[in-house]
RNA sequence: CGGGGCGUAGCGCAGCCUGGUAGCGCACCUGCUUUGGGAGCAGGAUGUCGGAGGUUCAAAUCCUCUCGCCCCGACCA
């Protein structure tokens, strides 16, 4: 196609808005404008890219045995309310009202929808197992959308649901869909790790995200060093500590620490390490309050928390609830004495003797508190985050931190929804029996996101070539005949040949047109001079190296042919 | 929702504190020259200063309200 007719709004300053690589340079090639927060338009190049990205989706998704169908975007409320989702989803659930008053809402995923289809379709075990799939615009009022098409308040995903006659079945429905979502990535030219994963609003019992390996990642996951395990933080799991202090224990005393609220502070002030401090965080749910006791230099993973306590929702107290229940301003929390709430700990703190805790009194806490003779607790616990140089709960060394982008996530859901929907099916023995489903989403706009942020250099992006918008980028120098004719030529060959060809056939200058081929990222550029020409040659060039090949023109087909994998349009 | 910040030409910004003719760079239009890494010269067009109200002889500037956006924390493909 020819530059000069389609619309690709390339710019030369960096947008204020954008935060990110990918951001940025979507914006600036560009292939996507911002309507309002979150809410984007694909101009012809982003579209080229997403469809590409799509299309890779849909043969994986295929090949393994998935079928595609396509589900509203709006949904009645109804639906949501037979599995609790029209409360539980909160504020995140786009919702609007007809004509008549009757409450709808955007689709931010299809669980009800797809289940209240195959509920009424499938009666016999005979049809099952069953995966299908859509490729759909979905509205999340994300708190903070952000990082352009990363996290979209609209955006496009592919989302598959199985169902099937019972769990084994179920868990080679999921590994199907893990496997082809391992070539999917791959063949986007992405560097991916899958993780364990939390399954957060969606539910079920197990899940696995597909994390692309990028410092601007927003999420933390950790591995082990040698060893094929890998979680997404908010799920690793920290074993209990090994080694007890055989310290033996001193008498408790309190010590005034003037001023001394943080961990920092207290350390500073008593010349201890964090190690040889417990933090005492309250945290309040639906119901009461609860202190969580850590060790100093730990974080506080609330997912586990939350699991712990059978809640979903909890929240750090705010400082009057903290002075009610501790009778002390934030800062001075300890478990010694603490009535007012259920105390549990991170089992860190198992091993721990003659450790620092908050007084409960402003100015003061008490050093050489040990627990079970100076405090109860209701129970020790996972609780925190693992972190580099913890052990691996699976073996494989120690652990290593890394930030990803999740692009994919698969769930085993087992029967939340088939039971709260009564999905059933009469099974060989003819008894009614609920399905056991799995579900499993692709960011295609975050996908393709990714993959910017693994591939581009100062100049801007360099597509790996399955999800470029086009193969090669064709820069004839000069308006003078030779150079277009041989351009018109050159072009002609190469669409004939079935590679994608974007024909900067604009009056501009020589510097203007790389600018803006390396800003736009196609993996080869074809250039046509008049310096080149004299000697009987044209130049391709590789965008990731540089590289550039000087051939005559009638050669190029064939080099190009050799450069680029087959039917990867 | 809490905290911080920004809305001035298509884009990036200055002007605001201390009220008085709305500016700069890039982009855009015309002409000439130039032509292998974002050209030069000359000329030109472009603004309800986010919106509403108020104070004032006078408001981009001060005050009030409002809308939008960005950044930092709790959600997720």
């Amino acid at each position: 196609m020819r530059t000069s007719q389609l619309l690709i709004p390339t710019l030369r300053e960096d947008p204020g808005e954008a935060e990110t690589v990918s951001h940025r340079l979507l914006l600036r090639a560009g292939m996507i404008r911002k309507v309002a927060a979150g809410v984007y338009t694909y101009l012809p190049l982003g579209l080229r890219v997403i469809r590409k990205v799509e299309a890779i989706i849909r043969e994986e998704m295929n090949r393994a045995g998935a079928q595609e169908l396509l589900m509203p975007i709006a949904s009645p409320a109804e639906l949501w309310r037979e599995t609790g989702r029209w409360d539980f989803y909160g504020k995140e659930l786009f919702r609007f009202k007809d004509r008549h008053e009757r409450d709808f809402c955007l689709g931010p995923t299809h669980e009800e929808v797809i289940t209240d289809l195959i509920r009424r379709e499938v009666r016999s075990y005979r049809q099952l197992p069953l995966n299908c799939y859509q490729i759909q615009t979905k509205f999340r009022d994300e708190i903070r959308p952000r990082f352009g098409l990363m996290r979209g308040r609209e955006f496009i995903m592919k989302d598959a649901y199985s169902f099937d006659q019972d769990e084994a079945s179920a868990r080679l429905s999921y590994q199907k869909m893990y496997d082809a979502y391992q070539r999917i990535f791959t063949r986007c030219g992405l560097t991916f790790r899958a993780v364990e994963a939390d399954t957060g609003l969606i539910g079920g019992t197990s899940s696995h995200e597909f994390m692309v390996l990028a410092e601007t990642g927003e999420e933390t996951i950790v591995y082990a060093e040698a060893g094929p395990y890998a979680a997404n933080v908010e799920r690793a799991e920290v074993p209990p500590p090994t080694e007890v202090s055989t310290e033996p224990t001193r008498p408790l005393r309190k010590v005034p620490t003037p001023g001394a609220r943080t961990v920092e502070e207290v350390t500073a002030l008593l010349k201890v390490s964090p190690q040889q401090l417990v933090k005492t965080l309250l945290y309040t749910t639906a119901q009461d309050t609860v202190a969580v006791l850590l060790r100093g230099d730990h974080e506080a993973n609330e997912v586990k928390l939350k699991k712990l306590l059978g809640v979903t929702d909890i929240a750090l107290a705010d400082s009057a609830r903290v002075t009610a229940v501790t009778g002390a301003p934030v800062g001075f929390a300890g478990p010694v004495g603490l009535a007012g709430a259920r105390i549990v700990a991170d089992h860190a703190i198992k091993a721990m003797r003659n450790f620092v805790v908050g007084a409960n009194e402003v100015d003061a806490h008490y050093v050489d508190a040990n627990w079970e003779r100076d405090f109860t607790v209701a129970g020790f616990a996972d609780l925190r985050n693992a972190r580099a140089g913890d052990p691996s709960p699976q073996g494989g060394g120690l652990l290593r931190v890394a930030r990803g982008i999740e692009v994919g996530h698969v769930f085993m859901l087992g029967i939340k929804y088939s039971q709260s929907m009564k999905a059933t099916f009469l099974d060989p023995q003819g008894r009614e029996t609920l399905a056991v489903m799995g579900c499993y989403g692709i960011g295609v706009g975050r996908t393709a996101s990714a993959a910017i942020e693994q591939n581009h250099d100062a100049k801007g992006i360099i597509w790996p070539t399955p999800i470029a918008p086009f193969h090669i980028h064709l820069l004839p120098l000069s308006q003078t005949k030779p150079v277009t004719d041989t351009a018109q030529m050159l072009y002609d060959r190469l669409t004939q040949a079935g590679l994608e060809v974007l024909w900067d056939d604009r009056d501009e200058r020589a510097g203007v047109k790389f600018n803006d081929a390396d800003l736009i990222g196609a993996p080869f550029q074809l250039i046509i001079g008049d310096k080149g020409l004299a000697q009987g040659t044209v130049e391709l060039k590789h965008r990731k190296s540089g590289a550039v090949s000087k051939r005559p023109p009638d050669k190029v087909l064939e080099e190009a042919h050799a450069l680029l994998p087959q039917g990867s349009s």
